[in-house]
DNA sequence: GCAGTCTTGATTGACGTACCTCAAGGTTTG
DNA sequence: CAAACCTTGAGGTACGTCAATCAAGACTGC
């Protein structure tokens, strides 16, 4: 038995081809009726249109564009590595992918190059940036136009998208304060906390999630307020050395954002013999080796690689108006220590 | 410009359509600098054949089989529930997957059940079993006659496939030890270790990097031999009872297998006050909930449906002679504690 | 009952590749 | 130098769906 076609629903639901096409591709035309002992047939004998032969017939070439921020971090270099491979991977799949560099400090400016976008010719967008009210309108009149738009990374809860692909950021900062408070093995102290900036929506979240949980089960512990080093490496390993040195009874340090390396220098440099916990955010190669190394307990991320092709995957069913499974969508906050870094030696 | 077809190749080769296709295809009869020039034509020209066009053209219908075991368990039943959600989305590929169910304790039985199949109309093979001396001549015998064969959750290394799919389990083992030393808050004390049997490859590899770890970076903490329970909830129970009640500095518990059901039962009965860090494997509701209740510290699972999804990527792609992308396929050994439970709501 | 609209059938030609046949050249071998 | 073989060209059909056409029958309202 094999798979059923067009003709086979045809046959049984006594129409002609052309009406089994009209109904599946619901185009006008059709008396409810009829539609209804074609619907029937379809159930009746399981049939799935074949996408192979669907895609290749339509003939379409979508085209998604990925707008991200123009700063330059080890994290941005991830992504983008991975937007390069979903681009060779999807070129396949009739799926052509643009990657469009907003400015990451003037708002205004960063509405206007999306608003440069040939609305006509693209079909998807997912786009990584900080919300504003222009960039909200901006959003809303894209999809309007018949763009499907996806916020990745970072969400914009006011611009009635439908999904977004990322982490919830809340829940990322409680699982660092979990960590972090179970990991410094004392009941009191005081933690410290590094963002790159708390206008940075996700930076946000995460202290205000990581402040919930510190408040709940751990309340010997003493939160300082955040240090602000706008994601850069040196201010970070300025401000890590003051609190080391300054700080005598201090149990944990929590980076929420990017410039790592700094904090690891300094750690690397301390001669001091406390405990301390220490988390960090985002999978890199600066992060794994502090890992390794002992600098850092704890990382908290989100798989880059599952966030590219879950955005493209979810901006193509939007515009196919298929369904997808949630689970395979969902973007998991991972958790990684020393001994479960993935690509290990020795898989056994 | 739109993608080149095979007609492009001919004309820019200055050969026919049906000398292209002779070479793409690899079919014999083409001059070795005939197959030069197309070839060079081909990276000239950036083409890449339509997959679409190609499998609706080749009406090829693949045929997978999941053996697994007939064991009744929450991961099973969630392997078996992704298997099931992978035929219908593969349906729509072109692929057909069955699962055969393996006895689970007579490996000779196993054996005879593996070769009933028959090999002519499958393509690929995901197993998930012991290995055994006669298991591996099986194995090698089945991909002698052509069948791509992959190991899948518990490995089997003697049997020469290419890939394994499924978390490295020393390293699962020792991530589990670090979680739990770290959790339990004491320099000393004692570690229960429950387990399915020492003889399922997977619980022993756990166990081995679980020593491993404890050993190195936790000497205060001293282990216990392993309690086995044979994954069923029941024995845990009854046997997490007996330590919990003769262990006087009971530090944490490590579970390895299945049947949490009674640990999560034993400590919810529990009445006195001790700091336990409690390690499990396998995210099922029965974990989540005990994570959610505070009965359970960590969970260290696998994404099954990753695992399942994966598997028929590498046997299709093993068939069709492709490549693949390791980072997409490395499955990872996850952490989940209360904080980072998968399907939150409040999903900022 | 007639013009007009709505519904359906029949048919056709893409889309890009796979796979087949037949025949025409070319090259090697004895 | 002819028979045998190797290489290539030309052309066709098929896969399942989409999309469009034209024609005809079935309704509607007046």
């Amino acid at each position: 038995m094999a798979r059923p076609t067009v003709h086979d629903i045809a046959r049984h639901a006594n129409v002609s081809l052309a009406t089994v096409d009209r109904v599946l591709n619901e185009r006008p035309g059709v008396r409810a009726k009829t539609i209804e002992r074609v619907q029937e047939a379809v159930s009746a004998l399981g049939y799935m249109r074949d996408l192979h032969a669907a895609n290749l017939a339509r003939q379409r070439l979508y085209r998604i564009v990925f707008a991200v921020p123009s700063i330059r971090s080890k994290f941005m270099e991830q992504l983008e590595a991975e937007i390069h491979r979903a681009q060779v991977n999807q070129l396949a799949e009739r799926c052509r992918i643009d990657i469009v560099h907003l400015p990451s400090t003037d708002t205004h400016q960063l509405v206007t190059e999306l608003a440069r976008l040939e609305v006509e010719s693209i079909d998807g967008l997912a786009i990584m940036a900080p919300e504003t009210p222009r960039l909200r309108d901006q959003i809303i009149h894209l999809r309007q136009a018949g763009v499907a738009v996806v916020p990745i990374v970072s969400n914009l809860p006011n611009s009635g998208c439908a999904h977004f692909v990322g982490i919830n950021n809340v829940g990322a900062g409680r699982t660092a304060a979990l960590l972090l408070g179970r990991f410094a093995g004392t009941a009191t102290g005081t933690v410290a906390v590094i963002a790159g900036s708390m206008a940075q929506h996700d930076h946000a979240e995460r202290r205000f999630g990581f402040d919930l949980v510190m408040h709940e089960q751990f309340p010997g512990l003493k939160v300082l307020p955040t240090i602000e080093c706008w994601d850069r490496a040196e201010l970070v390993d300025l401000r890590a050395r003051e609190v080391l040195a300054r700080v005598p009874d201090l149990a944990g340090i929590y980076s929420v954002g990017a410039g790592v390396s700094g904090l690891a220098a300094a750690l690397a440099d301390r001669n001091d013999r406390r405990r301390l916990a220490v988390v960090v955010h985002e999978l890199t190669a600066i992060s794994n080796d502090a890992l390794r190394r002992g600098l850092f307990d704890a990382v908290i991320a989100q798989d880059i690689g599952h966030i590219v092709r879950s955005a493209v995957r979810v901006l193509l069913a939007s515009k196919e108006g298929r369904a997808l499974d949630p689970a395979q969508e969902r973007i998991r906050t991972e958790i990684f220590v020393k001994e479960n870094l993935p690509g290990d030696p020795g898989h056994i």
